[in-house]
RNA sequence: GGUGGAGUGGCCGAGAGGCGAGGCAAGGGACUGCAAAUCCCUCUACACGGGUUCAAAUCCCGUCUCCACCUCCA
């Protein structure tokens, strides 16, 4: 069974060959810096975190690049309102960005490009577009000639003379209005604008032989794509939205410069609340920072992965809390697993039926299926007393846990997993309270063994009792 | 106007011609002094109207509703 991936530029789902054995590169659309994370910005990273995790469980050696984009017109204009450089914005945010992907587990990029340190890259770029006949410069501006590549629109689906004439007042420079900046001239060249520490924090501006300036938003993604993974490279992905017209442009410029760009376009599907997608501009973001305070983070993580990357998620608080039950139960089987086994998970293979599922496009709601069959067996076999068949099912969960980033013996959850101080400070203590009750129940003096439970559980302890005697923990918060 | 997507059981969420994913919730049962946990069972669906087919949630035609992109957006 060999990986199949859709890609949207064929609009098929494709046997996946990279163009070298054994390795991928992928590269991923970040963040656009001008603000705080929400749940669906993070959806798109997670996507990307499990095909990553999955590629590498299948063998690959993966170079995963994901830029961060930190110059573009909404990322000024915040800075303009609060009268701070604009690199404070894009600095503040980008650090918002690390921190969401680091709480919600996924593993950080082999190399993860600013925009604005790519300049150079980007200034040749556009050399060899004006040289190709593929953009001309303009009033100081710098565009690029859409007319001039046929493929235009084909990644879209759309034809240039459906498309609605953008409403921008420029259209007079250009020579079409569909034609889109490569590079953006200096509105006024005010000189020493990217001095620090002065009252004027104008736009910042480079050099070039247009004039001063900065780059347009799509030129960022050619430029930095080509730098780290060279003019060919397997998997580019990023959120629908971006489809029309950064993806559009982006494979204008690098094809009509002459790079084979990317071989697949991934393009994962947003979270929408109330039908609606949530969108910084709609106003109605879940902030992952603020979401994170209601859940665990690992219990986010495992509902925004468990849809279809390509499928809308309708994100709701009561789902979100149906999700974190599902997971729970699968903790519980593990805890229960290495209570009853004495010990920790071991390699293993992961179950044909997992890897199938994920091999089918991703299909993790298919896989998390899987998922839970092995817990249910596993909880069977736990109870049945056949440690064999219980520490192979314990075993698998694991490593199925592991591919989707959700396994929670590993890093960033393990650490938080188990609270052992407060366990070892209350061990004794609760150990003393369970004899008594254990004394109460062999003398049928339910009333008192039932007291002394609630009793625990007003303090947050849950008791269990099993075969062997019983178990406690701390109860969940929430 | 152009392009693309969606409508599945109480809820979430897969599937994409034929043996009714899975989760959450609910009800019943087993276990238990009780509870919890666990296991077993049960309920149940494919927006609407036609059509093709031995067989359609799945294909075709039509209708309705919703969403997105075409302007910054994961």
């Amino acid at each position: 069974m060999t990986l199949r991936l859709y890609d949207t530029a064929t609009r098929a789902v494709r046997d996946f060959v990279p163009l070298e054995p054994g390795r991928v590169s992928i590269y991923l659309c970040g963040a656009t810096v001008q603000a705080p994370p929400h749940v669906g910005h993070i959806r798109s990273g997670l996507a990307f975190d499990i095909l990553r995790r999955w590629l590498e469980a299948s063998g690959y050696d993966v170079t995963f690049v994901r830029n961060v984009t930190d110059i573009d017109d909404k990322i000024l204009a915040r800075g303009a309102d609060e009268g701070v450089p604009f690199w404070q914005v894009a600095m503040r945010n980008e650090r918002a960005f690390t921190w969401a992907y680091d709480v919600l587990g996924c593993l950080p990029p082999t190399y993860e490009p600013r925009a604005t340190g790519h300049v150079p890259e980007m200034v040749e770029l556009i050399d060899r577009l004006i040289e190709a006949g593929h953009a001309y410069a303009a009033d100081g501006d710098v565009y690029f000639d859409v007319r001039s590549f046929p493929e235009y629109g084909a990644l879209s689906g759309q034809r240039l003379d459906d498309m609605q004439p953008a409403g921008d007042s420029e259209a007079s420079v250009k020579r079409d209005p569909r034609d889109f900046a490569l590079w953006k001239g200096a509105k006024s060249a005010k000189p020493g604008g990217l001095a620090a520490g002065t009252a004027d924090h104008g736009e910042p501006q480079w050099a070039t032989p247009w004039g001063p300036g900065r780059p347009g938003w799509h030129l960022e993604c050619s430029a930095m794509a080509s730098r780290y993974l060279g003019s060919a490279f397997d998997i580019h992905g990023g959120g629908m939205d971006l489809l029309f017209p950064h993806h559009e442009n982006e494979i204008a410029q690098s094809k009509a410069a002459g790079d084979a760009f990317a071989q697949y376009w991934m393009h994962n599907a947003w979270v929408t609340t109330s039908g609606e997608k949530m969108s910084k501009s709609l106003g109605n973001s879940l902030l992952v920072s603020e979401v994170v305070k209601r859940v665990r983070p690992v219990e986010l993580r495992f509902y925004l992965g468990s849809a279809h990357y390509r499928s809308m998620l309708e994100f709701s608080d009561e789902a979100l809390a149906e999700s974190a039950a599902g997971y729970r139960r699968i903790e519980g089987f593990l805890r229960r697993a290495e209570e009853s086994l004495g010990d920790g998970p071991g390699a293993t293979g992961l179950p044909p039926a997992f890897a199938a599922a994920l091999d089918d496009d991703l299909g993790v709601p298919q896989a998390l299926a899987v998922v839970y069959d092995t817990v249910r067996a596993g909880n069977a076999a736990l109870a049945e007393g056949d440690s064999g068949a219980a520490r192979r099912a314990r075993d698998e969960v694991v490593a199925m846990l592991d591919v989707l980033g959700v396994n929670p013996y590993a890093e960033p959850w393990a650490a938080h997993a188990d609270d052992g101080a407060a366990r070892r400070a209350l061990g004794p203590l609760v150990d003393v309270v369970l004899a008594q009750r254990q004394a109460a129940r062999e003398r049928k003096d339910f009333a008192v063994a039932d007291a002394l439970r609630d009793g625990l559980a007003s303090s947050g302890i849950v008791v269990e009792d099993t075969p062997t005697g019983a178990r406690w923990s701390l109860a969940e918060e929430s």
